[in-house]
RNA sequence: GCGGGUGUAGCUCAGUGGUAGAGCGUCACGUUGCCAACGUGAAUGUCGUCGGUUCAAAUCCGAUCACCCGCUCCA
């Protein structure tokens, strides 16, 4: 295998991140807090950046034009909601359930176990004899449950001698006396722990038990229980799409990776409502383009991989649907493996059919499709009432960040800095810098001009950087681990003929240019003519 | 949550019981004419934290926190 990955070090990513300003621990002076991340000076524009792109190509201008798979444009608003909601939003949606599964630890093989998922066996009428436990649905661990049951007990036994019953059901007494599966000794299973995954809050000062409300552990949720308001409001028909970026929260059990699983994240999130007919093709057309998109920001090479997901790791609402896509992207961490930068899910009608459902809610979420239904005396149809389909592409901001950096972080022992980070200008922190050669014979005045010229131009996309000081080399160098595509330096020559040199980033090759054509020449390389 | 590893300057790391170091980076001044040039000078540390052993602890012991790896988990 040649990709790039395999021999990229994350340490030395790491390393390059926190000592150019890209990613800090937080917390860091008070010895961190596990899970959470803080973005530095260029890590910050770098994520901005990539929050902008989503922006501008999700919401400002959909698909980059690219039209839907009936030919018409993609129609996509935007929202903003609350990180905090009503809790019922969370018992609808299913994270107050499934964000809350007890799990076993076993102190001898060192495996764990939903503790749902464990049953246990005895010999029928034996109070007190050993217990055996055995994963639900796995009929070698149920048989080699059998096999020591029978051993301990010293005799044939069949299913019809035992006695089984779930793991939860025990008492701390039995679970004393139980083996585990795969286990050899007894009484090695911990108690069943209840693992959160929602951070919990209270509601006002009094903070009793009535009180708790949960950050959101997704965005999706409240584009859900906005739906009707956006229909109502907004001169939106299905299909079209709701988009938001966001923090989330999830109380991971185990932060790893760098910032790749952390504990608050970004999500940009569009959720994407049509009709069930149509969903089929919603969700080819979103996997596909997502894909592209990716691509198109410079997660270009073999790195990146679609993923189509097998049948039985499909989540609960995807069940009914077309599928679920991962795009992964093959990070130093993972690698040969995979991580998951985006899902792209189909979810059928399964949030807003909980929404409407749930006891509380008393909202009906139907819409009215003025174009569908038999036709009416006066031609018109009728108009049919239905729930849409969702169609969920699923993005992490900062997954997505990382990988860029990952993808970005380039050795080159050739140059002074040994490495370069070789963003996609468009969401390179650093757009472009300008330096006089030398800090005197008029070269830093002029080099303020263009500066200033370029700041004017290209300021909102990305920092415009200058500096008088210190060896050209250094400068140039200090560039390349910045990630910055473009250098302009200012020379004797520029005082006469107008011309400056520019320095490729990936290259290191210059060329002059006129002084006058700077800005056209970044336009261009930014990709905006 | 379990097991293993690591923790000394911004980064990489040396330092095995006796006055905290190096390289690089950073900053200042000078110099400098296209790839971390050079000269001079400077700043930066409760040696992750807390406790213990000791005349004396970066060093030994314990706990704890954080990070990395393997499990586990991962809507």
């Amino acid at each position: 295998m040649s990709d790039v990955s395999t021999t990229k070090s994350m340490d030395d990513i790491m390393s390059l991140c926190k000592r150019r300003g890209f990613i800090y621990q937080a917390s860091e002076i008070y010895g961190g807090v596990n899970g959470f991340w803080d973005y530095g000076p260029l890590g910050a524009q770098l994520k901005k950046n990539l929050r902008d792109a989503w922006w501008q190509d999700i919401v400002m201008n959909p698909c980059q034009g690219k039209p839907g798979p009936k030919g018409d444009p993609v129609s996509i608003v935007p929202v903003d909601t609350c990180i905090i909601q009503n809790p019922k939003v969370w018992e609808a949606s299913g994270h107050v359930g499934g964000f809350n599964d007890p799990m076993v630890d076993c102190r001898e093989t060192k495996s764990r176990y939903r503790a749902d998922h464990l049953f246990c066996m005895g010999e029928k009428g034996d109070k007190s004899g050993q217990i055996y436990a055995f994963v639900e649905n796995n009929d070698a661990s149920f048989d080699a449950a059998l096999k020591k049951l029978g051993k301990y007990k010293k005799k044939e036994l069949t299913k019809d001698d035992i006695d089984i019953c779930p793991l939860t059901d025990l008492s701390v007494d039995e679970l004393a006396i139980t083996v585990g599966p795969d286990a050899k000794e007894v009484g090695t299973l911990t108690e069943p722990r209840a693992f959160n995954l929602m951070f919990k809050t209270y509601l006002g000062a009094t903070a009793t038990e009535d009180d708790i409300a949960y950050l959101r552990p997704e965005t999706a949720q409240g584009i859900f229980i906005n739906f009707k308001n956006v229909v109502d409001t907004t001169r939106v028909s299905v299909p079209f799409g709701i988009a938001q970026t966001g923090k989330a929260f999830r109380n991971e059990v185990t932060p790893r990776n760098f910032t790749f699983r952390s504990r608050e994240f970004e999500q940009m999130e569009i959720e994407f409502f049509c009709h069930a007919e149509e969903a089929n093709d919603w969700y080819a057309f979103w996997r596909d383009w997502r894909m592209q998109w990716w691509q198109e920001i410079g997660l270009a090479g073999e790195n990146l991989i679609l993923r189509e997901h097998d049948k039985d790791e499909l989540a609960h609402y995807a069940k009914e649907g077309a599928g679920t896509s991962d795009i992964e992207y093959r990070f130093p961490f993972t690698a040969p493996g995979y991580g998951e930068l985006e899902g792209i899910a189909h979810r059928s009608n399964y949030d807003l059919n909980a929404h409407q459902n749930h006891p509380d809610s008393n909202t009906k979420l139907e819409y009215l499709d003025t174009t569908r239904g038999e036709l009416a005396k006066n031609g018109q149809p009728k108009g049919e009432r239905y729930l849409p389909d969702v169609i969920e592409p699923s993005a992490g901001l900062d997954r997505g960040v990382l990988a860029i950096l990952c993808e970005a972080y380039t050795p080159d022992p050739e140059r002074p800095s040994k490495v370069f980070m070789k963003f996609h200008p468009r969401v390179a922190p650093i757009k472009a810098a300008v330096f006089p050669l030398v800090n005197k014979d008029g070269m830093p005045e002029k080099a303020a001009e263009l500066h200033q010229l370029l700041v004017k131009k290209f300021g909102h996309l990305g920092k415009i950087e200058t500096d008088p000081k210190q060896s050209i080399g250094k400068r140039y160098a200090r560039m390349d681990e910045a990630g910055c595509p473009f250098c302009f330096t200012i020379d004797g020559d520029t005082l006469t003929d107008g011309t400056v040199t520019v320095r490729d980033r990936d290259t290191a090759e210059q060329k002059r240019i006129p002084f006058d054509d700077v800005v056209q020449f970044v336009a261009t390389g930014l990709g905006l003519t």
